[in-house]
DNA sequence: CGCTATACTCTCTTAGAGAATATATTCTCG
DNA sequence: CGAGAATATATTCTCTAAGAGAGTATAGCG
């Protein structure tokens, strides 16, 4: 039992899910950790307003594809009031199929031109 | 005047759209012919309804990122209900912007160890 | 006192799902 | 052959889901 679902039945994610998901398939995180990890990967590109980043993670909740974690930084690096997440093994199953998608786009990309070959 | 938007001013495009703009890059097409190509490329993962599908046409449309084409296949390979599109200028910018902004995506879930290192 | 860090909620708008409508062509079967 | 089914094609409508953006709350720090 436990979960014989198959990660495809979650496809496609929505560009937040995965930016989420991907930020905690590095680690465990906190939500206001995750907004700015975020923005900082994408230059600023992405930016995740509190509405949109704690109703995602809600939603990935309930679908099973996080959790909370209980384990936390040493005190000295923590702040109670933080809630940690990650990744569900499902979750994990999730995004990494959710990236095999994404990278055929990218390759459909390329073939079509739009990107630069791959090793000249 | 004419074009002098940042093409990164569109992103990020959500899946749809970019699946429409990643057709339309191999060449003009009409909105059923999108429909098809999509669901054969994605292996029926990716399915675009007409209410999807025709919307975000018509919103690519007056975002100036498709235009319609007027040059039509040979009379014998033609249907002339079908109405042809392809990418402005524009428009392809904007999609190579996108993908460029999903080759990064792909690559942080290769660096959080979510897909297979690129050569073994 | 005002700023930062942190979580959470509410409303508004946009986008996608899915069904329905419309019509021309082509295919199949009695 | 002719009727009816299936296919090809475009479009529209409503319902739901998701993102945008602003607001609430609180604690600590300089």
């Amino acid at each position: 039992m436990s979960q014989k679902r198959d990660p495809r039945d979650f496809l496609p994610l929505t560009d937040v899910a995965f930016q989420v998901m991907l930020t905690l398939a590095d680690g465990p995180a906190h939500g206001y950790g995750v907004m700015i990890e975020v923005e900082r990967r994408t230059d600023g590109a992405v930016k995740l307003r509190p509405g949109t980043l704690y109703r995602a993670i809600s939603r990935l909740h309930e679908a099973g594809l996080l959790e909370e974690a209980e384990e936390r930084p040493a005190p000295e690096a923590d702040d109670e009031r933080r809630r940690y997440y990650r990744l569900t093994d499902l979750g994990r199953r999730v995004a990494a199929a959710e990236a095999r998608r994404r990278t055929r786009e990218v390759e459909w990309a390329r073939d079509a031109g739009l990107l630069q070959p791959k090793r000249a």
